[in-house]
DNA sequence: TCAGTGAGTTGAACAAGATCAAAAAAGAGA
DNA sequence: TCTCTTTTTTGATCTTGTTCAACTCACTGA
């Protein structure tokens, strides 16, 4: 908690949601944002609490997921610096469908609803940008359920990896990519347990196709990787 | 095809996307609006089309599902009169991640991108609407994830059998539903195979929860029935 | 430096569903 | 009504990924 005042306008202004608004514009909604800082394994909201606006990840790393009452726990999303969450919710009458926790410490932006509806009520373009995101938001949930749905533990591992490494589908030589949290984590994050993202971490290694250092992962042949059926 | 007109304003002011909107907007919408027609099991579009408006049905069934190439099938949403389906993909610049294809003889109001923008343009009581109805759609769609992750096949029917039966969860008494659709297709909503769903039913009947007279289910004890695990 | 702690790995046994094959039941058309 | 087709059910077997337990490793903090 010994960081500095922060300039919460100009963070604002560079959120893509926000960007091509008016400076009094982002002055407006500025006055009705708020900091918020987490230490690592903090928990930000319960799933049941009752959202008031949505938050923007300025560094750190947030969880989002759900817990069976059986104990059992799966993380829906990981999110780091530059992205939001919460944003769907606030157009509901819907208490939160999920936790957050903050893997990390962590420092969001929480831009209350108020702001958000009443740019709405007289900025179509802000209404626009806000479809887009929720749009994407739901597009990325469609292609999770695709691949819990179709693909084997080792397809979507392969899949998340690609994904990380941003690299062109047909790209050549070695590419280096470091996992942005646990094991752990990223396992439930793909709908597996840890032991058995540790045995197609495993099994991709034995077949050449990666190198795990930790954290650090070398694909060594995206190309190959990505035709790869275990 | 032997229907005869149908009054395109006089439906679409029955959504309640629209029903809070002046007879001109009405009107507006209505000229951007085609209607479609569909015999039983015809594609209305493939995944990888380019969508240039959303559905709306009128009468009928359609699935969205997709397919992987091993041929495998998985239902994302079923829908029925009084639904739509595709109003997030028109805001985005991706084509349509799922395949449509009606389930029986199918009527479908077609509104065009260019009259939802045209709306929200001017209208931010309509924009909000619209960001609602995505908002649902997303929430949907996270419950579909938590109850794929850690609920099992015979939580997974009951979960939709108490959906169906649209009754208080402390109902007492009995209750009965029919199933919207064929077996086969369920069990792809719920990321089962025939032969479990099929299963999971016959051992629901043999504990007296349920009876199944074809696409008929009677629930006997619906508090029971969501207390069950099997 | 060294115990202590949590993360990650490995092996063996297990279980939930899937798959394959075949029979039974229900519909659809003529 | 009587085929012919499709859906649904049932049984046997198989697979994938889980569970449980033990062990290794890396890192943290006195």
């Amino acid at each position: 908690m010994s960081q500095n005042k922060i300039d919460i306008p100009g963070l604002l202004s560079r959120m893509p949601l926000f960007s091509a608004m008016s400076a009094e514009d982002i002055e407006q909604i500025a006055e009705n944002t708020r900091e918020k800082r987490l230490k690592k394994g903090e928990m930000l909201f319960q799933r049941g609490d009752h959202p008031q606006g949505f938050y923007y990840v300025i560094f750190g790393q947030m969880k989002l997921a759900f817990s069976s009452p059986q104990g059992n726990e799966k993380v829906v999303e990981i999110l780091g610096a530059h992205q939001s969450f919460g944003e769907a919710v606030m157009f509901m009458d819907r208490p939160y469908p999920v936790f957050a926790e903050s893997l990390g410490d962590t420092l969001l932006l929480h831009v209350s609803s108020e702001a958000v509806f009443d740019q709405i009520e007289h900025d179509a373009g802000f209404a626009r940008r806000m479809l887009a995101g929720m749009a994407i938001r739901l597009h990325t949930m469609v292609r999770d359920v695709e691949s819990y749905s179709l693909r084997s533990s080792t397809q979507r591992v392969i899949g998340y990896l690609l994904q990380q490494s941003h690299a062109a589908p047909c790209q050549e030589g070695e590419q280096t990519i470091d996992l942005p949290t646990s094991k752990q984590v990223i396992a439930s994050r793909l709908n597996l347990t840890p032991e058995t993202l540790s045995r197609v971490f495993h099994d991709l290694s034995e077949n050449k196709l990666i190198t795990v250092q930790g954290k650090q992962i070398i694909l060594h042949d995206v190309a190959k990787l990505s035709r790869y059926d275990g």
